[in-house]
DNA sequence: CACATCGTTAACGTCGTTGTTAATCTTTGC
DNA sequence: GCAAAGATTAACAACGACGTTAACGATGTG
């Protein structure tokens, strides 16, 4: 959670998340993406990587290539803890929600 | 979202609000609560109110004292992105899923 | 009014993070 | 074998984040 969290509040690495989405990419195709040296992607993919948010795979034709891909547990884990905060308002149904709301 | 995430990446600033899931507290009370010097404490609610996820109100028995509550659309606006990411594997039904669980 | 209390801001030192260039390792292609 | 390409690690400088103590403003209490 801490790992996750702290992988996720860096702008550029929550890009490469975005780049994800659409499909593994290999380490350079990333860093030319988000326009940064390769070695400073490479450390921001460590990141991701130590935060369990990524997995590097070995790409089929050419070995050099890393082939970066998403991994799903960080994200479930998050979303479950967002859940858990969430819950603060779906209880306050009464006058309390009324008064939230007013004040927004 | 790049406010949200970077206030929720330290450890303290999510115990604070983990302890205001339970009812709103003030400063001095939150400060006890994690350990925390009351100007060190004072700083984290201040990243937490720029990133809009809580809200002081003035306690009203005793004005000197600041209610911090819980602010809902920052947890909503992470929900919805993380609904997005998670799309990536809701897409994928056919053999790259079994590939990705296998490989899980 | 004098004094304590709650909270914040100011100033300071410290530690971690971020990006760059240079060097290293593995793999590819001639 | 040898040079080029993909990716990572190493070493360095720069910047920001975090916590502490000290000082400040505002509110309550005698």
């Amino acid at each position: 959670m801490d790992a996750t969290l702290a992988a996720l509040a860096d702008p550029t690495r929550r890009k490469v998340i975005d780049l994800l989405r659409e499909g593994p990419r290999p380490a350079g195709e990333l860093a030319q993406a988000v326009q940064m040296s390769a070695p400073a992607l490479s450390r921001h993919l460590r990141v991701l990587r130590a935060g369990g948010l990524v997995r590097a795979e070995a790409g089929g034709a050419d070995a050099r290539l890393r082939l970066y891909t998403l991994r799903q547990e960080p994200f479930a884990a998050l979303q479950a803890w967002l859940d858990q905060v969430q819950a603060f308002w779906a209880e306050q149904l009464g006058s309390f929600k009324d008064h939230v709301e007013r004040r927004q």
